[in-house]
DNA sequence: AATGAATGAGCCTTCATTCAT
DNA sequence: TATGAATGAAGGCTCATTCAT
């Protein structure tokens, strides 16, 4: 005899729904998971406390939607990317490219990327979501370059290691925390293994 | 001028603040920061709810001797592979050392450092704790290659992407969580960039 | 921007916050301030403990409620008295009707006041109100009397001196706690000296 | 088989005991009983937290000390003013030298005073001596009166009235609360009615 | 569907008192 | 006697979740 969250089917409740998810990514990013608490999530969302409970079925699952829609937001601008190129590429311009994404992106999401992969640790389905995400950009993006003629041994894992790399360059020249570090400099020498990479 | 912490001299003493961090450490390891409770560290320590604050301000300051401890053990052994080298050394060679050591901790303490790399994002402490283990591996890795005779341009970014790089590797070795990917053809590609990251 | 005070509008919660203040007010008054806590309040105002908080912002302010509570109760009938004097006073008989009320009050609050009183020397805010309450008296007293044509020197202190015998009598009379005392006689004692200054 | 409190006979005992006494005496005054630990008194006196124990029954116990103490100082002198004289007294030298040793008294106790009246209201044995302290004074007071030739009717009821007064004034004046008040007219006031009472 | 007041278990922390040494 | 580390019950407060309306 337990609630059963409603999958809105309305507009109006696909609104609000959204309105809960915008406020709990907000308030994720701001405070973190453990920061924010309910009343404040609806409070935001402007919503009465109760009916977040109609939408979902504990603050875990509106963690979950954020994830959803955070995963979307990183990963359609790297897509788009990816599939945008034909005939022949060079192969610098494009990991200019991606740095540049990567980078931008991170800027914006990068105090709600460390709430969440934070919480990977504890939930085996966030952490999973992020593996799967991990997964599909490996993936598309191995699978682009072989159609653009770029081949190499090891593809996937030469890509996946790539996209590592790309990342936690993201994270340091975003949050620049090292004095010592010259990020412009740092910029170039990833290009530079990700060119070597796949030549 | 409320209660402050004694700072045990006696070995008893020094025995039992030990116990309350390794308990710290295990539950912090097992169910997070946030899943432990000061009631459960004192049970799993052996000892009452109150002394564990006798020896500690409160729950956070447990979590960071945690830290503490966990970044002395991860950089100690790091540093000595750093430290041992002398003369000519095969970039490769070293390479596969460290590579080897850093997955062999990974294995020790990666759910650990999942947990407490995620405080970094709410706790400036914990933060700046993350930023000087990096700043000192950075440093002391940097130094060591230039005596050994390797010179190149950037040194300082180019070992930090490296280390980087080693990090993000050996989680995915140790976590495996890629079905695609073998790990030991990732592990000669990590191996190749770093060797052609300091030719 | 945590959890705020719900200033309660409909009736219902408006009497919730009421049996919440009785309850306190009847603890504190039975227990004192100390040997009350919060679950007895809840328990005794038969709400639970959460909502205590949602209409107090933490056990003092119960206490700051009561005791504006309870400076209105003791105030108001000696503001009655006072201002319902026109024309010719006997100051014996404005003497013994104040000296009867107070008595009435005291042995309505008497223990009450112990207890808000006593925590006006740790507590600021709670002094700062008995202070208040003094002045407004104090002051209400002078003017009444002027505008009945007493006039005497040094009226302000006069009034004041009256008041704190008055209360003290009240005290003493209330409690019986001398067996040698005659607490008829005092009274009249009482009486005359009133009657005396301002005569 | 429970704790019995020693009494200390050495000479070494007993400096131990007045030591915990003095510093629960001065930290009740400064933070009040409630604001005080034992271990904090055990500290300042200069000893270990279990000896408390082995010369007071429990915190309270401790408290009833400071109580009779206090009470021994703040009566004497008034005592030492009331045997002092002899022969024909003028009442109103007499009253002056009672209001200011009574201020002065308060200037020095007055917080301690605070803190140990307030805690009457929950403690029998506290009023008890508090009730105890008035009656004598009041008796001796009113013995050494008709010693000196002074009759009036009701003298305790008078006694205890002045006292009374003296005391309220007092602390009115100490505390400096009423920024409209005239202390010294207001002293003189005080005198006069003293005098009224007993001439 | 929606509201938001209400619930109550659970958390962190304190402190009077005890006890092994 | 003396120590001070240790105990553990109790307190104030929070918050995810429920429920009467």
């Amino acid at each position: 005899m337990k609630n059963t969250v409603r999958e809105p089917q309305q507009e109006r409740s696909i609104e609000k729904k959204n309105k809960i998810i915008k406020a709990g990514y907000e308030l994720f990013t701001e405070v973190g998971y453990y920061g924010t608490n309910t009343v404040e999530i609806a409070k935001r969302a402007g919503v009465s406390t109760g009916i977040v409970y109609g939408y979902f079925a504990d603050k875990r699952d509106i963690l979950i939607c954020v994830l959803k829609i955070y995963i979307e937001n990183v990963s359609a601008p790297l897509f788009d990317i990816i599939r945008s190129k034909h005939g022949n590429v060079v192969l610098s311009d494009l990991a200019h490219e991606i740095l540049d994404k990567t980078i931008e992106l991170h800027e914006q999401y990068a105090k709600l990327h460390n709430t969440l992969h934070s919480l990977a640790a504890t939930d085996e389905a966030v952490n999973a979501e992020f593996i799967k995400l991990e997964n599909s950009i490996t993936m598309q993006m191995s699978e682009q370059l072989s159609a653009l003629g770029v081949t190499v041994e090891n593809m996937t894992e030469k890509v996946h290691l790539a996209m590592n790399l790309v990342q936690s360059f993201a994270h340091e020249y975003v949050f620049d925390s090292h004095s010592y570090i010259n990020y412009s400099k740092m910029k170039e020498t990833v290009c530079d293994i990700l060119v070597s990479l796949f030549n």
